[in-house]
DNA sequence: TGTTGTTTAGATCGCT
DNA sequence: AGCGATCTAAACAACA
C-alpha cells in the first residue's frame, strides 16, 4: 500500500482503504450517514483517482459496506424516497483505526452475537451456503433499525459522538476533512445536539458551550505539526484532498469526554461524574487508556440501546443479543 | 433497466 | 508459514 509521498494523489491511488474512504464520506456528512451514491460522489470529488474504473472500485466498496460490521445500513424514511438505504458507521468503530489513522486499521471490527441460533433462524433471503461462519455481518448488523424515527437519529448521534471520540492522528478523519468537521461544530450544524435533544438529553443552549463543555478535551492544533510529531511525512499535496491547516485533535491530558451516554435514553440523566466508570474502557478490551475511550463508551449509546428492542419481533430479535467488539489481531 | 445490496471466491500484502 | 486485512471479480436478487 503506497504511503503519502511528495507526488500528488491525483494520479495515483490514495493510501486509504475502501473502508477508510467510506468512513471518511460518512463522517463528513452532516447526518453522519450517506446513501451509497453520495459515498461514491464524496470519494470521486476528493480523490481523482477514483474517477476512473468506477465499476471496479464501486463494486469493492459495496462489498465492504456489506461485509464489514463497522458499517450499518439505515432504511430510508417514508418521506425520503430514493434508491438504496443510508449507510452509517457503527458507533463502536471509531476505535477501529490505529491511533485514529485512516491509513490503517488496528483491528478488525466485528459484531458478535451471544445467541447464534438467531443467525440460523432469522436468515432473510436464505442465501444457501452463506452460513454464519464467514459473514456475521449482514444479519448481525443494524439492518433491523426502524426506517424512521429514533433509529436513524440515534445512529447519527452515536456516529457524531464517535466522530469526536479520540482521533488525533494526522490522518484521522478530523484532519482529513477537518475543515468541514470543524465547520459543522461551529456553524450549529452538529446533529448530535439536536438528536440528543430529540432523545431527551439536556442540550446546552449555545453550541459553543457544547463544544467547550461536551468536548473539553478537544483542542486545535496544527495538523502538520501533529503529523511531524507522529513521524508521518507530510506534504502540501494533502491540501488538495481537504486536509485542513488547522485540525482538531485531542490534548493528551484529557482522556474522557463528557458526553453522557446512558445505557438507555432516559429523560433524567445521572450526573456525568456517575457515568465516568461506564465510560472507561472495559478491562477485557485491554486497550490503553487512549483518548478514543469514548468509542467504547459509544457501546452504551442510544444506538447500542436500540440493539436491545423492548418488544422484539421475530425479525427484530436477531439483534436482541447483539453486541459489538473490536477484535484484536 | 440500472442501481443497490449480498455473497462467494481468489489473490495480494504485511505482520508475527 | 500462517493469519488477518484488503482488494478484485463475479454472480445473483431485490428494488426504484
Amino acid at each position: 500500500m503506497p504511503r503519502p509521498g511528495k507526488s500528488s494523489y491525483s494520479d495515483q491511488k490514495p493510501p486509504y482503504s475502501y473502508i477508510s474512504l467510506t468512513a471518511m464520506a460518512i463522517q463528513h456528512s452532516a447526518e453522519k450517514m450517506l446513501p451509497l451514491s453520495d459515498i461514491y460522489k464524496f470519494i470521486m470529488e476528493r480523490f481523482p483517482y477514483y474517477r476512473e474504473h468506477t465499476q471496479r472500485w464501486q463494486n469493492s466498496l459495496r462489498h465492504n459496506l456489506s461485509f464489514n460490521d463497522c458499517f450499518i445500513k439505515i432504511p430510508r424514511r417514508p418521506d425520503q424516497p430514493g434508491k438504496g438505504s443510508f449507510w452509517a458507521l457503527h458507533p463502536d468503530c471509531g476505535d477501529m483505526f490505529e491511533n485514529g489513522s485512516f491509513l490503517r486499521r488496528r483491528k478488525r471490527f466485528k459484531v458478535l452475537r451471544a445467541d447464534h441460533a438467531h443467525l440460523h433462524a432469522g436468515s432473510t433471503k436464505g442465501a444457501p451456503g452463506a452460513g454464519p461462519g464467514g459473514h456475521l455481518g449482514s444479519v448481525g448488523r443494524l439492518s433491523q433499525f426502524p426506517p424512521y424515527g429514533l433509529g436513524s437519529a440515534a445512529v447519527a448521534a452515536a456516529a457524531a459522538a464517535a466522530s469526536t471520540s479520540g482521533f488525533k492522528h494526522p490522518f484521522a478523519i478530523e484532519n482529513i476533512i477537518g475543515r468541514d468537521y470543524k465547520g459543522v461544530l461551529q456553524s450549529g450544524g452538529l446533529p448530535l445536539a439536536s438528536v440528543m435533544h430529540h432523545l431527551g438529553y439536556p442540550v446546552p443552549g449555545q453550541l459553543g458551550n457544547v463544544v467547550s463543555s461536551v468536548w473539553p478535551h478537544v483542542g486545535v492544533m496544527d495538523s502538520v505539526a501533529a503529523a511531524a510529531a507522529a513521524g508521518v511525512p507530510v506534504g502540501p499535496e494533502y491540501g488538495a484532498f481537504g486536509v485542513p491547516v488547522k485540525a482538531l485533535c485531542h490534548s493528551a491530558s484529557q482522556s474522557l469526554p463528557a458526553v453522557p451516554v446512558p445505557i438507555k435514553p432516559t429523560p433524567a440523566l445521572p450526573p456525568v461524574s456517575s457515568l465516568q466508570p461506564a465510560l472507561t474502557v472495559p478491562a477485557a478490551s485491554q486497550q490503553p487508556p487512549a483518548p478514543s475511550t469514548v468509542c467504547s463508551a459509544a457501546a452504551a449509546s442510544p444506538v447500542a440501546s436500540l440493539l436491545e428492542p423492548t418488544a422484539p419481533t421475530a425479525a427484530e430479535s436477531k439483534g436482541s443479543s447483539l453486541h459489538s467488539v473490536l477484535v484484536h489481531s
